[in-house]
DNA sequence: CGCCTACTTGAGTCGAGTCAAGAACCGTGG
DNA sequence: CCACGGTTCTTGACTCGACTCAAGTAGGCG
């Protein structure tokens, strides 16, 4: 096993995870490993589709711009999930490192290689895309249907099992995102992710120790605020 | 080629495409075709995940309730189209026929067995999951993003692509959908949209001789209204 | 013709957006 | 170490778009 592969944190991700030690030693060996630094692009809305990636570690946002500046994320990605499920020629969304951010590239024509080789790994491909469909539908309900206190805690909620699944639980967990970002990826404007920040510490559900990281205080009525349908009860899908 | 296929309007969908005259009997042998009156359910969201369908005819609307009774459609699904794309053991959408609905059922583990015989089979099927992500990306975008009159809209033109691509175009197009559902799909109320179908009809830009019936008269205006946010409406008001 | 459902319209309210200002934080350089 | 400038976050006052509540109208069907 490659010694990169065998301390990735996306070594048990829903892809990698297909291979065993010797196997990922062929599938790491087709790959190029990419470094971007905060604030730079793994790729464009407007590239043409060559590549897919998984993420090893650091956090981006999937997000699409209006030509009146406007700006919608589809989703944050973290360290073992994977980019790429599009069709058509070009990726439709763009993906902005948050952090720095290390990933795996495999280019589409390699990949196909691999499936002759791998057939397990084409299934694997498509259970991932299962699982966004999934993701995408608690998104769009979230959206569609919820107030501004039910989308935050519904995303503080949701961004900590993404966040723990990386860092471990130590009781508070860090949102590599800005608010901005968060108004953006709900919905909603800036000042009004403030305002429910500020309600929610002062009504003791929520912590807020520096503006970026978060103690939850009373999970249960966060839940119940929310409407949260935990991530792994297997209920998404 | 057997009879019911020949004559289907699924025939060119992006699942029975991917097979030829020959082919399709052994697709379609292993079908079970089902009849569905307007009203009735495809599926259940709760509904162990059994089988995948392709509509052949009709409309179906894809939704998710909550335990309070607000509803959230994720998907208008028309001849052609393909469900069952999803993670998990249970469906999480229900499918709700809004007409008479015929539709393919095939049982997960025969789809299974086809892969094998058919490999393009399971390439086409990711495909279509491809397009779904694509197609939600789109909703997403207009659900966080866009005011109810952009929201509506984007839906008219929408709505009569898919609808053309059935009925043909002959300059109007029949909207098989309530207001209470065009609400639930967009994340609006029914008299939001009520409000806005009235607005479009005094500025002339659509007719509707009947409620469930648009025509377009300038579709170059209706597209400005849905795409740029001029003076009327800035980045978010 | 009358019932039921869907759609429309009006009046009033409220949640979230807009605009504007100020505070906290961060990195940089003196 | 602190001063400075830029960025992000917070807060306040006000506005407005969409929701709520409440009638009333139009279609479809028995």
């Amino acid at each position: 096993m490659s010694i990169a592969c065998s301390t990735c944190a996306a070594r048990n991700s829903p892809l990698c995870s297909v291979f065993d030690d010797e196997e990922i030693k062929v599938f790491y060996d087709s790959a190029l490993t990419l470094s971007i630094p905060a604030g730079g692009y793994l790729l464009h809305e407007e590239d043409k589709v060559k590549h897919v990636y998984n993420v090893s570690s650091g956090t981006l946002s999937l997000e699409r711009l209006t030509s009146d500046g406007a700006r919608q994320i589809m989703a944050f990605v973290y360290a073992g999930d994977f980019v790429g499920i599009t069709s058509g020629i070009s990726y439709s969304v763009s993906g902005r490192a948050l952090t720095s951010v290390s990933a795996c590239q495999w280019h589409l024509k390699d990949l196909e290689c691999l499936y002759v080789q791998f057939p397990k790994l084409e299934e694997r491909i498509y259970e991932i895309a299962s699982r966004v469909v999934a993701a995408m539908m608690d998104q769009l309900f979230v959206l569609g249907r919820k107030k501004a206190i039910e989308k935050i805690t519904w995303f503080l909620l949701f961004i900590e099992t993404k966040q723990n699944r990386v860092d471990g639980n130590n009781g508070a967990f860090k949102l590599p995102m800005t608010r901005v970002d968060i108004a953006d990826y709900l919905g909603l404007t800036v000042e009004t992710v403030s305002r429910v920040f500020t309600k929610l510490r002062e009504a003791e559900l929520i912590a807020l120790p520096q503006a970026w990281t978060v103690r939850i205080l009373d999970r249960e009525r966060l839940r119940s605020v929310g409407g949260y349908r935990g991530a792994s009860s297997g209920r998404k899908g």
